[in-house]
RNA sequence: GUCCCCAUCGUCUAGCCCGGUUAGGACACCACCCUUUCACGGUGGGCACCGGGGUUCGAAUCCCCGUGGGGACGCCA
């Protein structure tokens, strides 16, 4: 799924004209490099996303660098969950762990000796210095003593070296003044500016797609890059998501943030996808469901938003329902049954030991009426129950009106010789009777409704009474009259 | 506090760059239709250019200032 070549991006990919774009006329290569410290979060996924939609779009290389040297912060479960979800979104790395590639080793605790050799060059060209038994990034300028109110301390800061971003979203971005920083901790561990930086240059990395909460970095990691005497990847920062309630962005801790979480509720991992290329970017159309290889195709810089978005798990809730709904009868219950299968509780479990066929056709009538497979287990568990509930309040309510009782004795007499091979001929059945009562067949659902179920949602009448059969039909029918 | 980014319905957004639109779509909400409940679907409705100054015949659109929101300010990433 190629989109452009090297000269169609030229084009297309400046909000801003660049002056120049480096390694323009090779291949795009974009990383996503996630640090495990936490579980995988929706902010996460969808800076993966864009990168990965990118590195598609313009049939570049989507690289998976681990970033874990804060060794205090890390743990491997953290990591297999980052593998998971990208797998489970359909987000496949070219280049990372498990898979290789010609720039590994690809987790930055294994490239400590890329690093030293790194390191040696600043120290070579005076651009590195130890202090409190750290190594520092100097900067270049003039240095003044600042108060800062924020650290309550005396700080330097370094001027007349305005680092000049060209952001693909933001346009062009300056920074007039910077402080040194660490780059190698005082334990012997370099530190994020520095290994991200030099993990870009040895990972040739072209595009720097991250969330703006990066942006006032970037001056310091241009700074960097001037350093080793190189030109700067084209930088584009995303705008970020914003937790649904409540003030600031997303974070792990906040309802609904967790990727995993959706996997385990049954969403369907092309509706998160879709769902999430809309947050801060737009095919600028009035298209919003769209198949993913659509959004490869339109996925472009220019297409993204300037400010941040705030998750809507409605919206998102909206969009898995209209994927749910296309899916085929075959593909919904092997994602129903995995469903079921994860779910692993007591109604799960008396589910998945019903007949299949059973278990299918019930499965099939609910189809159109769910909006995400978590309903499911509710939804249907009458199916799987003679002693199922009956819903008090239901049932007050629909036998409190006209004579329920009677139309209940009259389908059943109706029904016990009926055809019940199909909706259709069950519907006859049903009209046929209500037609020669002077009746409606509304008369005839409500009770007939509440009998198989207990309640007075579900799939259509006539499809439960196929499914659930003459005989569990007739027996409900004579529990509820009793 | 300092620095940086941003600003169209409740929410996601189109329109902004290249001033002239009944400011469009989607989610959510309301009503009606369809209908065998509930959904789906259809039709309609309410709902927005943050405020103030400019520039201009004319500003959602260009400029400035406010205000508001967000981010960064770690030997975290």
């Amino acid at each position: 799924m190629t989109g452009g070549t090297g000269c169609f991006l030229l084009f297309i990919s400046t909000r801003h004209k660049p002056q120049e774009l480096p390694s323009i006329m090779s291949q795009v290569r974009v990383r996503f490099a996630p640090s495990p410290t936490g579980f995988f979060h929706i902010g996460s996924a969808r800076t993966a996303l864009f990168n990965w939609l990118y590195a598609r779009h313009t049939g570049g290389v989507f690289v998976l660098r681990i970033e874990d040297t804060d060794q205090a912060r890390n743990s491997e479960e953290f990591l297999n969950v980052i593998y998971d979800s990208l797998t489970w979104l359909g987000m496949t790395w070219d280049e990372g762990p498990k898979v290789g590639g010609n720039y590994g080793p690809y987790r930055q605790s294994e490239r400590g000796p890329i690093y030293k050799e790194y390191l040696q060059k600043l120290i070579d060209a005076g651009r590195a210095y130890e202090k409190d038994g750290a190594v520092w990034f100097k900067l270049l300028g003039d240095r003044s003593e600042v108060y800062d109110d924020h650290r309550q301390k005396t700080v330097t800061k370094v001027a007349n070296t305005p680092a000049v971003i060209d952001d693909q979203i933001r346009g062009r971005v300056e920074r007039l003044e910077d402080e040194d920083f660490v780059i190698f901790r005082s334990d012997g561990n370099p530190v994020f500016h520095f290994v991200n930086v030099v993990d870009d240059i040895a990972m040739k990395i072209t595009h720097v797609i991250r969330g703006e909460d990066h942006l006032s970095n970037t001056s310091k990691h241009v700074e960097l890059f001037k350093a080793f005497g190189v030109q700067p990847p084209v930088f584009a920062h995303i705008p970020l998501i914003l937790k649904q309630n409540g003030p600031g962005k997303m974070s792990k801790r906040d309802q609904g943030a967790l990727i995993e979480e959706y996997q385990k509720r049954g969403y369907l991992p092309e509706a998160l996808v879709n769902f999430l290329s809309l947050l801060g970017w737009s095919p600028k159309d009035d298209r919003e469901k769209m198949p993913i290889a659509d959004i490869i195709a339109l996925f472009d810089f220019p297409g993204i938003n300037q400010s941040n978005a705030r998750f809507d798990d409605k919206k998102l809730a909206h969009m898995n329902m209209a994927y749910l709904l296309e899916l085929t009868a075959d593909v919904f219950v092997v994602q129903a049954r995995a469903y079921y299968e994860k779910l692993g509780t007591p109604v799960a479990a008396v589910a998945l030991a019903a007949d299949p066929v059973y278990f299918r056709e019930v499965l099939l009538i609910s189809q159109p009426k769910i909006k995400g497979l978590e309903e499911l287990p509710a939804y249907t568990a009458y199916f799987f129950a003679e002693d199922f509930a009956i819903d008090a309040k239901v049932r007050d309510k629909v036998m409190g009106k006209g004579d329920p009782k009677a139309r209940l004795a009259e389908l059943a007499e109706a029904l016990a010789t009926a055809d019940f091979s199909s909706d259709t001929a069950i519907e006859e059945t049903i009209k046929a009777l209500a037609t020669a009562k002077g009746l409606g067949f509304g008369d005839y659902q409500s009770v007939a409704r509440l009998a198989v179920s207990g309640t007075n949602v579900g799939p259509s009448l006539t499809s439960m009474f196929r499914v659930l059969g003459r005989e569990r039909v007739l027996a409900s029918f004579a529990r509820l009259a009793a």
